[in-house]
DNA sequence: GTCTATACCTCGATAGAC
DNA sequence: GTCTATCGAGGTATAGAC
């Protein structure tokens, strides 16, 4: 099942651009590290936009459903918490997509159409967070909070051996404490 | 004193790299930006990594300096607060440079020079944040800390209304929050 | 210090044979 | 489904006149 030329493709893209980013990843260097032609990894993806979307999807459609009805879930800290959760669980499933996908925001912003949805999704659990008419420092310490999810990716290059189930449970600890310190969050 | 070409060149490449990344500014587009072409700006800066690096030497320096000294530095609670602090500090004082900057590591692999240091400098403080001993979690926390240091930048863009004094300071318990400030380090 | 002109490369993408 | 060959655009960088 996972051992056509599609999967080979993208297996060789998550490494190359791992190692250089999304521009500095060339199609020509992908195929090669596949061991086919540029002109072949055309005939699997139309182009390399289509390519990198197709490596991002499962990322994004875990999101998206880990955010689910955010906008009728009425707030509270314990909401917060299951809310937290969902999404922390979602980004560790696909972290290593997210590893390059957090270095390389700005390269991709001319891939408008892929990042359009991470941002719109990001931004409506930014505003959740902040709680109901947040000052300006509950909405510091919301996008704080996800930037500490975000912590995943670099916490994989620096702490390596850190198993999945530990960095899952520390980064939503630490992220509850970013919230916890505004003025009203506070239930485990 | 800044009216010489050599600033208009920075300030012109600080907002084509803003808005394009690193990759994606031409000298072209910034030389244009000046009002100059290209082959004047070769003039001014030998190669493209020679601009770019001139755009982050006033971060990076300000970032060894606030971490001058710390591998000698005992660590203790109230050390944690200085330490964080100062970074903090430093940071924010280039926000400007650290907004592309978080965000085109991936497309700045292949400066490495430039990043060598600045990899340095986060490695050692990660490594003096999670203090004596420390267990994975402990390690985990560190990088998570600095991880809301980073999210000065995700923040000017989201909450763009936010005076520095305000990130500053909420960032810095944002930051301790997430060391477990709460648990064995003392409040201020 | 700034210009015009250009060399040289790599990229993404396409055409068409097999 | 994979190949060779090539296109056009755009990049960095250089040479040499002014």
């Amino acid at each position: 099942m996972a051992r056509d030329t599609k999967s080979d493709i993208c297996r060789a893209a998550m490494d190359v651009i791992a190692a250089k980013g999304v521009e500095g990843a060339s199609l020509r260097e992908i195929a090669e590290a596949v061991g086919i032609t540029k002109a072949s990894l055309y005939y699997h993806y139309a182009s390399k936009q289509d390519l990198v979307s197709a490596l991002l999807m499962p990322l994004v459609d875990d999101m998206r459903n880990a955010l689910a009805g955010l906008d009728q879930r009425p707030w509270s800290p314990a909401a917060v918490r299951v809310v937290l959760s969902d999404f922390i669980d979602a980004v560790i499933r696909h972290r290593d997509v997210g590893v390059w996908l957090a270095r390389d925001i700005g390269a991709l912003a001319s891939f408008e159409d892929v990042l359009g949805e991470i941002f719109a999704l990001t931004g409506r659990l930014h505003h959740w967070l902040a709680g109901p008419d947040p000052t300006v420092e509950d909405r510091i310490r919301a996008v704080a909070a996800t930037e500490v999810v975000g912590g995943v990716l670099s916490s994989t290059l620096t702490v390596s051996d850190a198993p999945d189930q530990v960095l899952r449970s520390v980064l939503l600890e630490a992220s509850l404490d970013v919230l916890k310190a505004t003025s009203r969050a506070g239930a485990a």
